[in-house]
DNA sequence: CCGAAAATCAATCAATCGATTGATACACGA
DNA sequence: TCGTGTATCAATCGATTGATTGATTTTCGG
């Protein structure tokens, strides 16, 4: 079916390992391995390892330049009533991305093992192609609901405190599930999370129903 | 002066490098070089590379232990009034000494590191000794703030809330960074950083002014 | 000044790293 | 039945890894 299978085995597999223990940690034979073919197809397919870096970051911008689609009611500016409700409903979709949807835990983790690295390769690529424009759009809806204006110092902190929430719950899901008593992030605790992260953002807009 | 010049430089060496690429990107001939002193010191020190790692969470959590002191007011049940001075109050510090504090900056990067990877051998002491007692005591306060009893699942998940935006401002350092216009954390970047988390504190609390 | 313990050194070990090689298996048009 | 390009394979390369060794230097009480 797929026309290229061992590539995109092989970024799955360097996805998850780069993920784990970074990326230095993570040898070529382990992925090719994970991936069930031989270490020179890395080479042959990506030229080398880190050319394999770069095309798992490329994957996670394509898979979320999917995911996140176009938000509805963003072209014109919404009354701030339609921007919060879109905000929850991010809120909400961020949340089941990083906390519940499967294979993304990986992706999250490669991408924030690539965040935390001073010098990393692909920060440039994953900046421009994933993290700004979301937060562009997200520093537009939380204008449209505060009133605040959307380039704002403390609209954009605002906005990565939201999302810092997010991540955080993700990068240190282990202490948070210990904390917690729970064994494993499923349904019901990306209830609980989303639950917390919406009185969160109410609160944190301020105005509305808190 | 110190007792054990060479076993400290060791830590601080193995700290920075250890946070900055992971344990396994780390060599020890590198942070040999950086301690300014011979490879078998490690061996001689901490009996291997493992041993390395194991110092350099005890020397967090010794830190920090010194760092944070016993909170005033913890002991008896404080207004709500005076808990959420104390919060706003922790708040500052954390963020100071998370953004700003020299040296801090490879203490955290090393912990969030070992807090990321799934099977960290020391996980569980920087849990323990670390994350739990923390974790406990702002829950307790924040308890007192809002009177929600203080083991519930919605405080618990408040204060990693929290604390979370904080440690995202110190991971994804370069991206917040590149997107705020900064070129580095200093004084000036922590005193906005820091009065964002105050504002979403305040308004999460809720009931006060604000 | 001496001798033992502490600490550091250069040198080397087997193991593993990423990369490369030449051979091989397969598909497809001539 | 060729010839060609794609893709994977086992085998091997030099380099680097963490660890270890035995010698050397430093420290300090007697």
């Amino acid at each position: 079916m797929d026309p290229h299978p061992t590539r995109i085995a092989l970024i799955q597999a360097a996805m998850q390992q780069f993920g784990r223990g970074g990326f230095e940690a993570a040898s070529t034979r382990a992925i090719a391995a994970q991936a069930g073919t031989n270490i020179s197809s890395i080479a042959y397919h990506f030229g080398g390892k880190d050319g394999l870096r770069i095309a798992c970051a490329d994957a996670v911008a394509e898979r979320v330049a999917q995911v996140a689609r176009p938000l509805p009611g963003l072209q014109d500016r919404p009354d701030p009533r339609h921007a919060r409700l879109l905000l929850r409903r991010l809120v909400r979709r961020i949340v089941t991305f990083m906390i519940v949807t499967p294979g993304a835990s990986d992706a999250v983790a490669f991408v924030l093992r690539e965040l935390a690295e001073p010098d990393s390769p692909v920060l440039d690529r994953l900046y421009t192609t994933l993290v700004e424009p979301r937060h562009r759009a997200l520093c537009a809806l939380w204008s449209a609901a505060t009133g605040e204006p959307a380039e704002a110092e403390e609209v954009k902190l605002a906005v990565f405190s939201l999302v810092g929430q997010a991540v955080y719950f993700r990068v240190a899901a282990p202490i948070v599930q210990r904390r917690m008593g729970w064994r494993h992030y499923a349904r019901a605790e990306a209830r609980a999370i989303t639950r917390r992260m919406l009185t969160n953002l109410d609160r944190m807009i301020g105005g509305g129903d808190g």
